[in-house]
DNA sequence: ATAGATGCAAACATTTTGCGCCGAG
DNA sequence: CTCGGCGCAAAATGTTTGCATCTAT
């Protein structure tokens, strides 16, 4: 696991234990976005006894600790992704031929939802956006 | 059901079923949001044999036909509103408070999101946009 | 008459939970 | 030593499917 988080964990008094350590390093040796069934089957090539309920409460408390974020990519299904500080606030454009998952951040768009938001009376909270999109032949 | 699905139905070879008419009724002559399961709930007072399968086969041809438009709303859940050709496409606001859904179109924010795709080097086939947000109290 | 639609129950996929044992602190 | 964490299996949730029967056309 990776110090930074290390230092959270021990901080707030919870076990490092070794599936946790893996979890986290899984997420944050990663670059692409894992799906809670992709890390308990890539553990449990090293470690054949975890469960993947195990993996289910780990990224769950590593979700409400701001370790991991949770992506829903809709039809109930959710991928994870290590919200490393260095990494901040992003979207994702999904291509929808490969299933790559590409990031993006847009300032212009930030700005539009909060504008969309107070039109409507309302004080921005939350948001969700994706694009779906096919790559451009060159 | 309205005429116009009606006649799209028809057209189509589908056979208007009371299942049908009393599902498209309640998406037509609601301004809701409803779920497979209160479709269910609902329509079952009036024909306790409706069965759910009846109802997500029934949703799942309506959106195919253009009929539903389905809103996926996360953590696996659905909601359905009629796709009416009176009401264009728009995205939503759901009021964390109450839970209320408030309709918005913006024009802007659909030529950023073209424009956001372009520039990543992709078509935009499809999105997914919604806004969460609190009251503001005046 | 007949292809397509239905109800039922079982299957699904993903996630959550109850419980007794185990191991990090 | 002592809780918190674990694995396991069962449950929960929302949705889909196989099959025999029924019905709109």
């Amino acid at each position: 696991m990776n110090s930074e988080a290390l230092k959270m964990f021990e901080k707030a008094n919870f076990k490092v234990t070794n599936q946790r350590k893996a979890i986290a390093d899984m997420l944050f040796s990663s670059n692409e976005h894992l799906s809670a069934d992709e890390i308990f089957k890539k553990i449990s090539s090293i470690d054949p006894n975890i469960s993947i309920a195990t993996v289910y409460r780990t990224l769950l408390l590593f979700e409400e600790f701001g370790i991991v974020k949770r992506l829903d990519i809709g039809e109930g299904r959710s991928l994870y992704e290590a919200a490393g500080s260095q990494k901040g606030h992003h979207h994702h454009l999904i291509d929808i031929e490969s299933g790559k998952i590409i990031e993006f951040y847009d300032t212009e768009l930030e700005n539009l939802k909060k504008k969309i938001a107070k039109k409507l009376g309302y004080k921005l909270v939350d948001h969700r956006l994706e694009l779906y999109g096919v790559k451009i032949k060159v």
